[in-house]
DNA sequence: TACTACGAGATATCCTCAGT
DNA sequence: ACTGAGGATATCTCGTAGTA
């Protein structure tokens, strides 16, 4: 994964997401889609581009004007445009925040085919904005999945296997991307299981990541976020959920063992610290 | 045949002006 | 103040038509 210099965007942990990268997006770029609900041209024209790298992954400027333009000199406008948006502009020595200074978009890595030109795609907080603002069908988002199969891999990279274990379950990603489920105290008591915990360890262990993380620990927060949210008990079924995950965990050994290392990671955390209070009594 | 100049495709910056 | 639209310009690559 290109560095954070590379990038060329800073984003937080998930806090940082549901607490300024969601609300920033929202205002700046808008809170629903524009195919719902008409609203400035500007979120229409930043959600078109969302969607252009949500539906193909990585791409240069030319080359998403390319998925919807065929002549020349359209393109060659049209590639400005996605610029302006991605990088903002300077307006009377005033920056407006494009898409790279929200941190919805990064680069990665650069096209040589030509002169050097940088590759775009979403960032893991562009994908929740995604999954939170624009309404992808269920086909583009397989598509999404597919694309950024390597960003996140616990979820992504295994989407098929999921849809095939859990259904529409997966879209309890999308719980996470309204910000939701995070800090809930309510989660304490809805099963027996140690979720409120888990989820409560899971804050812990990123804690000083709210200004900056990289990208591998997102995404591993993410997807921690969203086996544990998996064992919250659903409305609609009465199936009995923990044999189910049970179930999904077993059938891929390497999920259950990334799994379990942040169990018993939090284990440890709180095993040490009522340890603590233990030895004041005696 | 080897070489070069040129056009087209791509990428990147900066600037102006109009509309709301 | 912010956004949309687009002009001007520079640079780089690559394929090829035309030339030495």
């Amino acid at each position: 994964m290109p560095s954070v210099k590379e990038q060329g965007a800073v984003y937080g942990n998930l806090l940082a997401y549901k607490q300024y990268t969601r609300p920033s997006a929202q205002r700046v770029f808008g809170q629903y889609s524009f195919r719902n609900k008409k609203g400035p041209k500007h979120h229409e024209n930043v959600q078109r581009l969302l969607e252009i790298l949500a539906i193909n992954g990585k791409l240069t400027t030319w080359g998403m004007a390319k998925t919807h333009l065929s002549d020349t000199s359209n393109i060659r406008s049209q590639e400005k445009d996605y610029r302006r948006l991605l990088i903002g502009r300077m307006a009377r020595g005033k920056h407006t925040m494009g898409l790279l200074d929200i941190g919805l978009v990064v680069k990665d890595g650069k096209n040589i085919q030509k002169a050097p030109a940088d590759l775009y795609r979403l960032s893991l907080h562009g994908i929740l904005y995604c999954l939170d603002v624009i309404n992808l069908s269920e086909k583009d988002l397989e598509k999404m999945a597919e694309k950024y199969a390597d960003v996140l891999p616990q979820i992504f990279g295994r989407w098929k296997y999921l849809k095939s274990m859990i259904g529409s379950d997966t879209d309890r990603l999308k719980t996470l991307a309204s910000g939701m489920f995070m800090d809930n105290i309510q989660i304490s008591n809805i099963t027996a299981l140690p979720i409120y915990e888990l989820m409560t360890y899971l804050n812990v262990k990123y804690q000083n990541n709210f200004e900056q993380i990289n990208e591998e620990d997102l995404a591993d927060q993410i997807s921690y976020w969203f086996y544990t949210n998996l064992l919250i008990p659903s409305k609609r079924s009465n199936t009995n959920e923990s044999k189910q995950w049970k179930k999904l965990l077993d059938n891929d050994l390497a999920l259950k063992k990334w799994y379990y290392k942040f169990v018993d990671e939090a284990i440890s955390f709180y095993t040490n610290r009522f340890k603590q209070i233990k030895n004041l009594k005696s």
